[in-house]
DNA sequence: TAACCTATGTAACCAAGGTTACAGTATGAT
DNA sequence: ATCATACTGTAACCTTGGTTACATAGGTTA
């Protein structure tokens, strides 16, 4: 009870302007709230989905993995998200297709998936809720593909630190080439090359386990 | 009338089995039967969208743009199948962030915006058909970011083909080597080169304007 | 302090695919 | 038949980014 009192409060920082009070009430009866740590998996590929998350607090990445186990980044979720690909995989009963890694430590409130049914019927603003998280989702694909289709490295990296910055509120991000060059399936070399540049060029300062982010 | 009574004959032969009777019913009231011929445009990037597609015969295909108006298949639509990228546009109000082009000729059903929440709320097989819809586009998103991210051209090349042949239901493809790049976002020099490569590995037979799939 | 581990910097090399240029060929129009 | 046009084949070259190899630096631990 305790428990639940609490995380009507949280929902309420949040989600008070989009679902009706009842529907927070009944979140807060089915759901429970988890806490992740940084680094930490939250959903793995070939996963049974038998439970979607709501994001309270922190941001989570998205990752895809091609046939050598090698990943690529797909999007960042941070509070006010759901992820739909998630929800499209409890809705149709199968296995996840991506890799969900906590981007820094992170709170959700993790809702059973026989609710989803029920409530898509029940409530306007869950419906809501449902559709702008697909068509977010939908969004952000196009947008990966755009950045892997369409951009060089150089500009991807730019945009990945940009959105790292934007993310972790902060602009010294403790991560090292090789991290980055997994998220962005390229290799070390590559990372540290351009990284280099982008310092020669006065836009970060480069520093052992971090990058301080000057002028991107 | 007839027009109607027409289109309930067409959607009972694809949907009889998804969408109740009366539902059924109401798409052939309010829904307008369209045609469109091979190459023609169905939907523009930037364009309100304020109907939704439902395909009852031939295949679309989606793609999207770059900065300098090049474009880039995301995937084919056929029979059975909506656009929920478009639905998610209708939905959202918004424009349409790809572009719609008949692979061949085609016969749909454009149904009202105003509709979808109409429908969403009274009709089960809807909802279900509206959530599987983006099921199946977010997992064509996904493989199209593999096939982006983690492919050569070769590789691509060959998928485009084997698609080709599967949507059309013909191996003598006619289509010219600069469609094809237009479709896989390079030049044609690329891909004649690669063309002929396949050529001399025999699984396809070059001709002019056409394209004779042997055994990919 | 020495040994060790991890992160970073850089050179040299390679492969995929994009670019330019041009030749040859089929097809339809005049 | 001549011409124009669209399509295809191919060579030569360039750029991006992936690979290998190794040196050095910072930090930790025995």
């Amino acid at each position: 009870m305790i428990e639940s009192s609490r995380m009507i409060e949280s929902l309420n920082e949040f989600y008070s302007g989009i679902f009706e009070k009842e529907l927070i009430e009944e979140i807060a009866q089915v759901g429970t709230l988890k806490r992740v740590r940084e680094g930490e998996k939250i959903i793995e590929i070939g996963e049974y989905v038998k439970s979607m998350p709501l994001l309270l607090e922190g941001a989570i990445k998205i990752l895809r993995e091609d046939k050598e186990g090698d990943e690529l980044l797909l999007y960042f979720l941070s509070r006010g998200d759901t992820c739909a690909m998630t929800l499209s995989c409890c809705l149709g009963q199968s296995k996840s297709e991506i890799r969900a890694i906590a981007e820094m430590d992170t709170k959700l409130i993790m809702i059973p998936v026989e609710k989803m049914e029920e409530w898509t019927a029940k409530y306007k603003s869950w419906r809501n809720f449902i559709f702008e998280s697909y068509h977010s989702r939908l969004t952000e694909m196009l947008d990966a593909i755009d950045t892997i289709a369409f951009l060089n490295m150089d500009e991807r990296l730019m945009r990945y630190l940009q959105e790292k910055v934007k993310i972790n509120q902060v602009d010294l991000l403790q991560v090292t080439h090789q991290e980055i060059a997994y998220d962005l399936h390229t290799s070390r070399v590559v990372i540290s090359r351009l990284l280099k540049k982008l310092e020669r060029e006065g836009m970060i300062k480069l520093q052992r386990n971090s990058i301080k982010v000057i002028n991107l």
